[in-house]
DNA sequence: GTGAAAGCGCTAACAC
DNA sequence: GTGTTAGCGCTTTCAC
């Protein structure tokens, strides 16, 4: 079945034009002429021809391969795993664009050994960047790991940027802050946010975010109804249970990821307080969960996809590319969260 | 910083042997005496040399890439992406363990092209193996794409094993007759069953299942308590509407998938019915959402990791495994599942 | 602008 | 059991 597969002296044979001209058309090297060019394009369609990847790395010393590392929901049973999948999307989109590949790598961050793991994963598979996920990408031991080895490096939300590493962010600070805003807007006075895991930094400034957008309303913020979850779903439970039990409990809750405000709304359900009526709940991410809840929960859409798929771009490209990319996520208005309810 | 690499040609002089019995150590060849082969062992830990796959790639003309290829979830805001991240960490422990490399491919079945994009897959990045997930493994069109690449296949749970191609599956139909077994100890007898995507023929051998574990119960199939969902989170809703909106209703529902159930959870809960004292549920996955459902989800645990792992092996080490395996799924028993109301 | 030749680090085929 | 040699299909260097 399987025919032979043109290589590049087929190509040149029939453009008539040495490898060499072949290889400059391929790679989009100068120094063709326009004529040529398109004889050796047309050769190179007629022909099928793709170039081997194995042969062309081996004589680059380069690999094609991109690495994308993130923490791995199999180490702990993570709730919600959808993350990943929207950011090998994205990441997948900008690797077949650039001709590049993707080599994806779960890691367990709470193991001593990751950054030794991660030069490692650099040296045996010869990759030629790497796209760093949350958290590992705000924990500097491992960014530093990484950085050792000259590996092109993007990370992906690490929080306050402190270095000038490439790096891809969403504005988790301004769109908290819009989303407490919005819960004025409705009348909330009484807001509480459960703040999530504090290794993850892009997490915290949604805290930070929590504050602007109080003062930014005119609201000064209640300090007992501040209270710290770790972004799982069993927090979020532990923490409404202690909001909701007192005789003067908030009208509102904010939640910094959507597992904890899904533990809100859970426990909430079972102490017969009417979301919505009674309490607006209001999450960060919009995972596939937050549409299955009763009520679908309000949230902020994150857009993981497109944040993934800039980072691998800045990797295959950092020349047409700035540093320093922001993504904005956007309000997801939805059942979770209505007008504050009157006081008697 | 990058030191230089060692080549199969260091690791030969320091060893006192040529770069072909090198070559005979790395590849685990036979024809090296003991002694030899520990030299080089040992040369080879000393130096720490790896051997370069592309070079490797290109001088034995096959790729060491395999491809797992499945429904893609951002193509229709699949609601539990969770079972993709078991596949590929199963998947990527086989690749790691047998010096292989992992391409993922999610795709659109529903698209006409998706044999012709499985084909210049294989085609372009020179697959020299693929994992082919359900839905896509039951679908005689794009399973004949791929073999006529003559591609080594292997199919995970694609339904009713009609040819002799490599296949790793689970026991859907004999764990779900259990689940009906255990459901029918509980004392019921008025079991309802909502099947799932007709695409998916996996899925529909747990109706079988159902059929079986009646019988094998010594209860009759009630023609009216069988209701068509399609895997999705809203067609469990609105079956459990159907069933339970009529004067007798069933005291046990068996949802073909996870999601489904959990929408007949949503629903019971809106009709002030009480999961487990008046109505037990029963899904199948063991998703995630599972165990953040109010009651948790009895259902079945569906072992995707090591299924797909056994499926990279098979395909790294033909010889070694046979053609067909079965990886058991089992019950497990939460809190949506309790005995049957007693009848007035 | 274009081309010739020398590898990249390995495996395959065969010799010893 | 072990070694020799000739490529694999490309990029690189340098010559023209």
């Amino acid at each position: 079945m399987q025919v032979a597969r043109a290589t590049i002296f087929d190509v040149a044979q029939r453009a008539n034009v040495s490898i060499k001209t072949v290889s400059r058309v391929v790679n989009r090297e100068p120094n063709v002429r326009d004529s040529t060019r398109q004889r050796v394009e047309s050769a190179i369609s007629e022909l099928r021809y793709r170039p081997d990847q194995s042969a062309r790395n081996l004589a680059s010393h380069r690999s094609h391969l991109i690495g994308l590392v993130y923490d791995d929901p199999a180490a702990y049973e993570l709730p919600s795993s959808g993350y990943i999948i929207k950011m090998q999307e994205g990441a997948l989109r900008a690797c077949r664009a650039g001709m590049n590949e993707l080599l994806i790598h779960p890691c367990d961050f709470r193991k001593k050994t990751v950054g030794a793991e991660l030069k490692a994963l650099i040296r045996d598979a010869r990759l030629s960047g790497i796209v760093l996920a949350a958290p590992l990408s705000n924990m500097p031991r491992i960014v530093r790991a990484i950085e050792s080895t000259n590996t092109p490096l993007v990370r992906l939300s690490p929080g306050s940027v402190i270095t000038d590493l490439p790096t891809v962010v969403t504005n988790d600070r301004e769109v908290s802050a819009e989303m407490v805003r919005y819960l004025a807007q409705l009348g909330h006075t009484d807001i509480a946010f459960i703040t999530g895991d504090p290794l993850h930094e892009a997490v915290a400034d949604r805290f930070l975010g929590f504050q602007d957008g109080l003062a930014q309303s005119g609201l000064k913020m209640i300090k007992r109804f501040v209270i710290a979850g770790d972004n799982s779903f069993r927090s979020g439970e532990a923490c409404a249970r202690k909001l909701l039990q007192r005789k003067h409990r908030p009208t509102a809750i904010f939640a910094a990821n959507d597992d904890m405000a899904a533990g809100v709304i859970r426990v909430a359900g079972r102490m017969r307080i009417s979301i919505r009526e009674q309490l607006a709940v209001a999450g960060f991410d919009d995972i596939t969960l937050s549409r299955q809840l009763d009520p679908a929960l309000t949230t902020v859409r994150q857009p993981l996809a497109r944040m993934a798929e800039h980072a691998v771009a800045m990797l295959a490209n950092h020349s047409e590319h700035s540093n320093y990319e922001c993504v904005p996520a956007t309000l997801q208005i939805r059942e979770s969260t209505g007008p504050a309810p009157v006081k008697h």
